[in-house]
Parts: C-alpha cells; structure tokens; sequence
DNA sequence: TAAGTTTATTGCAATATTACGATAAATAAG
DNA sequence: CTTATTTATCGTAATATTGCAATAAACTTA
C-alpha cells in the first residue's frame, strides 16, 4: 500500500502522471517560468528569487533534471540551468493531445 | 516541514500546481480519459475499468470532484461522473498558456 | 420490513514528498 | 595552500499520498 500501482496503466496514463508530477508544485512551476523568461540561464539566483532554501531548490531542479526537462551546465563554480527544448515540445505535445480531448455531445447525465 | 511553501508563490502557480496534482496519478487521468471516451457516463463501472478496489476509485474520483474537474450525479444506488467542462475548459486554457511559453533564443548556455 | 446493490467514509499501514540544517565537493581567488 | 563561493548530498522531521479492508449510508426491490 502507498505505492501507485503504475503496471495497472498504460505508459501514455504513466507518462501523462510523472510530467504532471513535475508540474505539481509551486515552486517546479517557478522555477521553469524563470528559465522561460530570462535572457540569460540562471543557477543560484533562484535561491534568491524563490525564497525556499538552497537544498530545496536543488533538489527541486535534480527532480526537473531527472525527468529531462531541463539541463544543467557548471560555469566555474556556479550552474546554469536552461529549458531542454525538445523534451518540453514532447511533453507539450502529449499534454496538449491529453486537454484537448472531445467530449462526446451525448454525455450528458449532470 | 514537510509543507508546500504556497504562500511564496502566485496564484497560477499554484493553481498550475494544484490542477497538475490532479493528472498526477494515473488512475486519475485513466478516469478522466474514461469519461471523455465513454458516450453514456459512468460510475462503479471504472472499478471495473481500473483495477483499483472501489473505495480507492471513489477516493480518486472525490479528488477530482473537489477541484472541480469532475461532476456526479445520483441516479438511483449508482452515481453518474462526467466531466465539468467549463471547468477542463478554464485547466486548460491556463495550461496551454503555461505550456506555451516562449522560450527567448539569446537563452543558451547550455 | 428485509435483503441486495452501489457508493462513500473510516481507519490504518506503507510509501512519497517537502523542507532545511549540516556538510561535502568543486572551483576560483588570493 | 588557504579561503571564499557556489552547488550537491546526506540525514532527518513533518506532512501528504496511495491503497484497501471494514463498514456505513442510501437506495431498490421483494
């Protein structure tokens, strides 16, 4: 008990779950909205725009990381982080086929 | 400890997050492809569908029922979920929007 | 009213997530 | 080499999530 039975699911029901996973938290969303709209990648200066501590965000971006959707780059001793594009448009395209469903005219019981 | 930080962050983000918790499971975004799908709405027929025990499909589905994503109506010992669709409608406008951002090209660091 | 059907709720166990202090690791600067 | 800077990791505490057996609640039918 506790543990998602994953093996129940198809890999797009998983697929779907672990993006939204990345998505399920403040601070994930924060931290890839940054990413989006500076000019420049940003390392430690979102310890400083979100105000969690250091150890959360980085766990926070090892979490983004590991699902792939961003990348890390060491620049001497800070860490650039930037939006990895091609793993965003397929998890954009997946999700979009997911919200844009058709809602079949007869179902209407409520 | 242990507490989502909401009050750090803005609204959407935590109402991107909040709906993300939703699709974060796969049973739950088994349930509500099952109720796009369907012509006729459903109700103990997702235990069946799913392979989850029934009180674990109902918990599930009153999550969704709590955001608002789904709604039920009794119809005699059985309930009926369909999906709310100005709800989806709203979720996924704010969605697309978050999915969609532009990525600034100058962005490469790595 | 009694028995059957369907769904919701309760209670609990197992696991996952979130947060952060302490500290390690890596590099840069002096 | 020493010190400062930056990020990652470890350890741990608090809380949340997942799953289900047991049972309650609501309704139907006999």
């Amino acid at each position: 008990m506790g543990v998602t039975k994953s093996e129940k699911f198809s890999e797009e029901q998983n697929q779907i779950a672990n993006i939204s996973k990345a998505f399920a938290h403040p601070a994930r969303v924060a931290i890839l909205q940054q990413l989006f709209k500076m000019d420049t990648c940003i390392c430690g200066d979102l310890v400083a725009e979100i105000g969690l501590a250091q150890p959360t965000i980085s766990q926070h971006l090892k979490e983004l990381k590991n699902l792939g959707l961003i990348k890390g780059n060491v620049e001497g001793t800070s860490v650039c982080y930037c939006i990895n594009k091609e793993v965003w448009e397929t998890f954009k395209e997946l999700f979009t086929a997911f919200l844009n469903q058709d809602l079949n005219s007869k179902n209407q019981c409520c």
